[in-house]
DNA sequence: TTGATTGTTACCGG
DNA sequence: TCCGGTAACAATCA
């Protein structure tokens, strides 16, 4: 916080995301590295907002509106440097045009980890979280478990292009769904019926129970019959 | 009041 | 070099 200082009356003139990571760049070549980590929130208000409440770490002010960010994961200043350093050891972001899926395929058909694994390593893909996790590999019929090795160009095809399209819509709509056909966001409340299998008992395809265990010490779901393991033998 | 959780990174050891 | 395990940190909700 102590850079803070150094962007008063600065100007935001352009703002990137790579995966999970927020860019905002001010016209004194500095930028504002922002990520949310699993807490962090932003706090709209109208402009003037009044005195902030609770543990704002960076308050972003324009003629209209107020932005408050609350609890970040990551909040700090970078130069150029910074920036390139940061870029370098994230992966191919699905959202974005100039990604590279050659790259992200390549470290996934060379790696022994399982691709549930591998799909929370931002350094391979940038962007997908816990739920996407789940709910792309239920939607691709691949098991959490499957060596990265033992997925071949095809499948990575079709999880790629399902988390471009499942990432763009969640950006639409400002929230995570994954079920077909809600084009609309639904109303408040959890993600139950956003959601395919993540938290669910029943696999809505076969109606088989939902397994639920724990891979890259998050939970995972998996249906064992749309979503078979592969033969150990095929690795 | 407590536990779970839409995340990431550093460090250590095998 | 790769990978697993652990710890630290953050805020909110049921």
């Amino acid at each position: 916080m102590q850079g803070a200082a150094l962007l008063n009356e600065r100007r935001c003139v352009s703002i990137e995301a790579f995966g999970k990571h927020l860019l905002y760049g001010f016209d004194s070549a500095l930028w504002l590295h922002i990520h949310l980590g699993l807490f962090g929130r932003f706090r709209p208000h109208p402009s003037p907002a009044s005195i902030p409440m609770g543990a704002v770490r960076v308050r972003l002010e324009g003629p209209a509106k107020t932005v408050d960010i609350h609890g970040p994961n990551t909040c700090e200043l970078l130069d150029s440097d910074g920036v390139d350093k940061l870029c370098a050891r994230i992966g191919p972001d699905v959202l974005r045009a100039d990604a590279d899926p050659d790259l992200a395929f390549r470290r996934i058909a060379n790696s022994r980890s399982t691709i549930g694994q591998l799909l929370m390593d931002q350094s391979v893909i940038a962007g997908i979280g816990n739920i996407y996790r789940t709910e792309l590999l239920w939607r691709c019929r691949i098991h959490p478990q499957t060596p990265g090795r033992a997925l071949d160009r095809a499948a990575f095809d079709a999880l790629w292009c399902d988390a471009q399209m499942l990432l763009a819509e969640g950006v639409r709509l400002n929230a995570i769904i994954t079920v077909d056909q809600m084009m609309v966001k639904p109303g408040r409340g959890r993600y139950r019926e956003r959601v395919n299998i993540f938290g669910k008992e029943r696999c809505p395809h076969c109606e088989n129970a939902i397994h639920k265990f724990s891979l890259s010490k998050r939970s995972v779901y998996a249906c064992e019959s749309c979503q078979p393991q592969a033969d150990p033998g095929d690795t």
